[in-house]
DNA sequence: CGCTGGATTGACTCGGATCAAGTCGAGTGG
DNA sequence: CCACTCGACTTGATCCGAGTCAATCCAGCG
């Protein structure tokens, strides 16, 4: 009896059955999101730390062109700004991208169990850290990779972060558009498209409605200039 | 008797003389560091922590290509990484711009110094809140902003992050290369020096070499798209 | 006083955006 | 069960912003 969320913070670090216990009365009633379902928006207060159990979101802003920037996926497991309720208000959004199972979980609990178990405030800091990482991995990429390097180093790092390893056998789950690709990785859906073609042709991986099949791991590595190192996990079995 | 660091600390959240002499006495004896030299790098296991007293420096990447990503610009007041001790390696590299005055924090006193002084900590979570707000102003930035867009955007930060308003009227010390700013912002120093002449020309700010003169900064602030939000401070008497 | 690294400018090229048609697939309602 | 619709995906033709290459220029400095 434990969720997704709780096992992922278990990756990062040991946690006895006291800290599981904590955090599963934290995470117990998580709430019913339908997909496309803002769960707060830039200028709001921030509310609870959101737990993703089951589903997709992601972080997004808005230009003033009424562009859209994604700025993160938030996949089964994945925590939201732990400390967020210091400031006093949201710089961005975060919207449900399926229908989604969302822990909200409140914050003076949440720090309360830090307090009390160690090795809870333990994981979520370095949940955060590797949140961070993710992002200046982002940068990296918008600012100095090609768009064909750009969609395989994200595809690399949806797939380690969802498997924790390259070596793929079955497609990985990913209900992610075009458009939504598009969005984050500063493109435009018509360009994705042929990147996303090239990619098939290549024979490195294939993008199916709402999978990903990664033929040929160490290929899609090669193209991407994939180093695992920001995401601080060690590939368990990967060929990178 | 106190340092830039303290002092940007206290601009975040009220802090009384206990808070301030603890944080002094861990940033007395500030690092003498040269121009051009690595804090950290790549790789390496995480030290102190940083606080900058004086200077510049950045964050990086160095991709296989051997080119250039700057993560992020560190100012005076500026800190590094709270709980980046938590993970086994660094993923990116630390490097001073113009001879720093660095304080090297030692994990355990920080930590400590957090538990005993709670506001001590309130300060350092938003400076990192802060931090996370610019990162992902910066992915904004390079998805969807122009060129001009975005170098007169990172202007606007760093303007309003070393003076907390737009309202410009000495230069400000800025010493960044155009290279350094084409590293930072995903383009080449050529195109940064095309588009900093027209900004020139359009009036609204010049860039010499070593500070930057904001001759219009309502027209910056309008060409930049530029929305204080994500700073998390209100500007104090700014026109945007 | 010459060296060196940054800044500047021009000529040319190219990756990715834009514009414009389609095509395909999952619902939806008759 | 099929026609209709709507959004996402595909593909081609064209355009343009920014990169590349190549000279200079200029300031600080050994």
């Amino acid at each position: 009896m434990t969720n997704r969320f709780v096992e992922k913070l278990r990756e990062y670090t040991a946690l006895d059955e006291e800290d599981v216990a904590g955090l599963l009365a934290l995470t117990a009633r998580p709430r019913l999101v339908k997909a496309r379902h803002d769960l707060i928006r830039e200028g709001d207060r921030p509310g609870p730390v959101f737990g993703m159990i089951e589903g997709w979101a992601c972080r997004y802003k808005i230009l003033p062109s009424g562009a859209r920037q994604v700025l993160a996926f938030l996949m089964p497991g994945d925590a939201c700004d732990l400390h967020i309720g210091l400031l006093a208000e949201m710089d961005h959004n975060i919207q449900t991208i399926t229908p989604a199972r969302v822990a909200t979980i409140d914050r003076t609990d949440m720090d309360m169990l830090m307090a009390r178990r160690p090795a809870v405030a333990r994981a979520m800091y370095i949940a955060q850290l590797v949140d961070e990482g993710t992002m200046r991995a982002w940068i990296t990429s918008m600012g100095r990779r090609t768009s064909i390097e750009r969609v395989a180093h994200l595809m690399c790092e949806l797939y380690l972060r969802s498997r924790n390893s390259m070596a793929g056998e079955a497609p990985l789950p990913l209900p992610l558009s075009q458009i939504l690709l598009a969005d984050s990785l500063g493109m435009t859906s018509v360009h994705i498209n042929r990147v996303l073609k090239e990619l098939r042709m290549a024979g490195a991986m294939t993008l199916h409605r709402g999978s990903l099949e990664v033929s040929d791991p160490a290929k899609l590595v090669r193209i991407a200039g994939f180093d695992d190192g920001y995401l601080h996990r060690r590939m368990r079995n990967g060929e990178a």
